[in-house]
DNA sequence: TATGGACCCTGTAGCCACTACAGGGTCAAG
DNA sequence: CTTGACCCTGTAGTGGCTACAGGGTCCATA
């Protein structure tokens, strides 16, 4: 194993990834193929990580694995990607909202149908009659 | 066909579900086995439109179908279903909270990267400073 | 009677983004 | 020389559908 090169467990360490991700990441082609040790243990250097934590950093912020793919792309090109990157980050951003919206407006129903009355009173089943669409 | 049973397409467009939801629900034995026809199509009756109605609403209101089968099972027990249909729901209302929670500070961090800026200028890419993790 | 089209059937594979095995191999410490 | 932590490949499973492929049924029209 080269100088500075790490294996799998502690690159998974490094960028809190499990190592079963970082090896369906390289299946995927989001990751590039390290090379390999002796005795075929991958041997992933400085630029492994950086990209697996740029790959990480995006997740966590939502992007799904294609967005990610392109942000990498245009990242790695050093020329004009500020317009293209900033539109996938935008159209992100709304997709979070219209989720944050979806979501209030779904809780809000649900609060309706459990009611406030946090005490635990019996309720006489107001969530089965909301539920339920036929008189019987 | 009896009088009043419905076929599958009849029933999709009464519930709001697409043909192949309803074969899939029945499959995972949420929704019971209708009678069929002499040319073997299913033949739905009055129960099953409200069970399939009951399970549309339940999903539409967010619980998995875990919890859905869980609603169903009590609520056909017409005894005392109340406090375990509470506590599902009530369970069910604290994931969306957190689910918001969680998007709401996903959406700060996003706009903290985009930037408000929304005037057309060339941003020269925050959005990739912010994602990288080392000094190049 | 033939034919077209709308509908129905079964069964399987695909979607996303992993996660969890099973069944082995490697390597360093004691 | 054995133990145990780590690594390897490959496959199947998760949730909740959705989309075929390759047929069958039913009814109206020509």
């Amino acid at each position: 194993m080269k100088a500075g090169a790490i294996k799998i467990g502690e690159l998974a360490r490094a960028t809190g990834t499990k190592v079963e991700t970082i090896r369906f990441y390289e299946k995927i082609g989001l990751l590039a193929e390290p090379s390999r040790t002796e005795g075929n243990y991958r041997a992933y250097g400085p630029a492994h990580l950086g990209r697996l934590s740029f790959i990480r950093r995006s997740r966590d912020l939502g992007f799904s694995l294609d967005q990610v793919r392109a942000l990498l792309s245009l990242s790695d090109d050093r020329n004009q990607p500020c317009d293209a990157i900033d539109l996938i980050a935008r159209e992100h951003l709304r997709a979070v909202d219209a989720k944050i919206a979806d979501l209030m407006a779904l809780k809000q129903e649900l609060q309706s149908i459990v009611g406030q009355s946090h005490s635990g009173s019996v309720s006489t089943c107001r969530i089965v009659e909301a539920l339920e669409p036929l008189p019987h």
